[in-house]
DNA sequence: CCGCATCCGCCATGATACTG
DNA sequence: CAGTATCATGGCGGATGCGG
């Protein structure tokens, strides 16, 4: 029984048990690896190097990551199919990340959200200096 | 596209465009608050709900948030200029929260990504069995 | 060297209780 | 009803070390 709103669920075809919004869905933890400290910022490095990135590579994009939180966002992006990880059998070994299927299409909107943040920016600030002026 | 493109040599104080991929760009902490455990579910709940919610309201759509967290990711929403945040003089009295043109604008992509995710999720799930396996 | 696992300090989170 | 204050905890992240 999951708790939570009641959407206006009116899918004639089939259900959608998936609800982001109820406490217990597996759909939250798929959500907070996307949304999480570093997993917007670390798809989005992806989408926009257009190619598979090494692991220093993105390290190197997403700055300030350390190689720990690095390592396990990859890892859970990996395994929640998003990101597709190669390793090259050279010398020496190589590893490379990319996206997956998924982790392009879930890139698409992220994409957009760090476009509006960037551009829209100054507002934010703006925002903050009124917000702190009365509180 | 300058994101990802930290000039190695620049002068300091030089009105560079936001990018969320630098360290301490104002934009990552604004982004955070969007992608942060509550902040996509709270913009989304209000984008969903497509009128004004009351405090209570919104805890109740987002299953298993704290008041201490809930009351502090709309207070960091409203900051930033994401939520307006209304008080109506009545008794008992009475607060909306409401998306704010900003709020509105990040709210669209949000919505977009938690619904590939709900749409997604056995292909998620598919991709965390096939990974448990060997791994 | 690159990728990743372990130890540890610290802050964000959450439960509870209290206030306007 | 709409929050705020206090305290306990777990996840985050830095430093360090190991394995390929």
């Amino acid at each position: 029984m999951m708790a939570g709103m009641t959407s206006p669920d009116h899918a004639p075809h089939e259900p959608l048990p998936a609800d982001v919004f109820a406490r217990g869905c597996s759909s939250r933890g798929a959500l907070q690896h996307l949304t999480g400290r570093w997993g917007a910022l670390t798809i989005v490095a992806l989408r926009l190097a257009d190619e598979p990135l090494r692991f220093s590579e993105v390290r190197r994009r997403v700055d300030g990551i350390s190689d720990r939180m690095l390592s396990q966002t990859l890892g859970d992006l990996e395994r929640d199919g998003m990101v597709v990880r190669t390793v090259h059998s050279t010398i020496p070994p190589h590893v490379t990340y990319a996206l997956a299927p998924l982790g392009l299409r879930v890139a698409d909107p992220l994409q957009q959200l760090t476009a509006i943040i960037e551009s829209e920016l100054p507002s934010v600030l703006e925002a903050r200096a009124l917000y702190d002026e009365s509180h």
